[in-house]
DNA sequence: TCGATTCTAAAGCATCTGCTTTAGAAACGG
DNA sequence: CCGTTTCTAAAGCAGATGCTTTAGAATCGA
């Protein structure tokens, strides 16, 4: 037998995520992410692979903590809107408190369609969204909380849309409440 | 007297504009831009300044541009919400047939507040666009087209910022009907 | 103690980065 | 032709990049 393996994978990765999450990816070198990890260059490349894989795992890491965040709604509540709009209000908080934006929006100008297989962490990602949030319009509109003469797919797209738009509008403004007021207004809007 | 100059700097610009569109700032080498511009090394430092600089000449030519498309909009018509109307659709239409997608968008996702001079031009651009939307919309609610009981600031907020998100779901999913649906519905709900 | 394996530290690699320098050719008016 | 200025081509710079290699220390069970 051997030296027991002391590596903890799942710490490095994450360590990692937080320096891809708050440069991107391009301009994230090397000797940041060994510097931040506390783990040798040598180790790195033995077991996390290269930088590119290294960083397909840090945004995997990161969808899966923004998915978990998601069992936290009940969805079988007695009113959906309300939980849609707990959920939108959640969101506005989250993107005006965070210190970076979305890593998935930000990757996704970032790399724009020239690597496929990041490109499918972040759409599994946002169909993950947009699933909860078509469910969520379904119960809605059969509650009659929302308009039905549209298709709560095409809703949930809207608004699965919108988020993506509200993080470059705080970038730009770093307002808060604008961001608030856009919110009210769409939710406002989606009431029946 | 001495050689004239022959160096036509708008149109290399425009070249480099092109470049930095495609590629984003940080992944856009010197060499590649003087490759594209067709001139030499020194005669870009000697007269564009250094890569930062050039960029920003580039993202200002960008809005330049995207700001001369927004006069052929009536916005005096008689009604101000057809206006609206074909406004959003050729957006939509724009970001899902140009190559790359909006260049401010992007490079506000790259610089993420480091650079505020570079932010500055963004920001400028998202402002005119904004006013242009409220007096639309302003109009749009004195001519009872759209309801008033929300500012007109607010709903060009609103409607600004949904762009930036469009541009992000047809980087994932490059579906034009999906983004239409959605501006289809976006104008649909602000009707009165 | 032994070999086997996993770790770390450091040096080293070729390539790319933004940018400067040097040397000289080309075009002008006086 | 001359001096002045603008251009180009090419070499060169120091530093950063992603990644590899080397050498050896640490930790294990047999």
């Amino acid at each position: 037998m051997a030296r027991a393996v002391e590596f903890d994978e799942a710490q490095a990765v994450q360590k990692a995520m937080h320096v891809f999450w708050e440069k991107g990816y391009t301009a994230t070198s090397v000797r940041d992410l060994t510097e931040a990890m506390q783990i040798n260059i040598s180790s790195l490349y033995n077991t996390l692979g290269d930088k590119r894989q290294l960083f397909i795992k840090a945004l995997q890491q990161y969808t899966r903590l923004r998915m978990q965040a998601f069992e936290r709604y009940d969805t079988t509540a007695e009113s959906p809107f309300r939980t849609l709009a707990t959920f939108i209000n959640d969101a506005v908080h989250t993107l005006t408190t965070e210190p970076n934006s979305c890593m998935c929006v930000r990757t996704a100008f970032e790399i724009e369609g020239d690597d496929p297989e990041i490109q499918a962490v972040i759409t599994a990602y946002d169909e993950f969204a947009y699933h909860f949030l078509k469910k969520l319009l379904e119960r809605a509109q059969a509650h009659q909380e929302i308009a039905r003469h549209t298709d709560a797919a095409t809703i949930a797209d809207y608004i699965n849309s919108a988020f993506a738009g509200w993080y470059n509008a705080y970038l730009l403004h770093g307002d808060r409440k604008k961001i608030q007021d856009i919110a009210d207004f769409m939710l406002q809007q989606l009431k029946a």
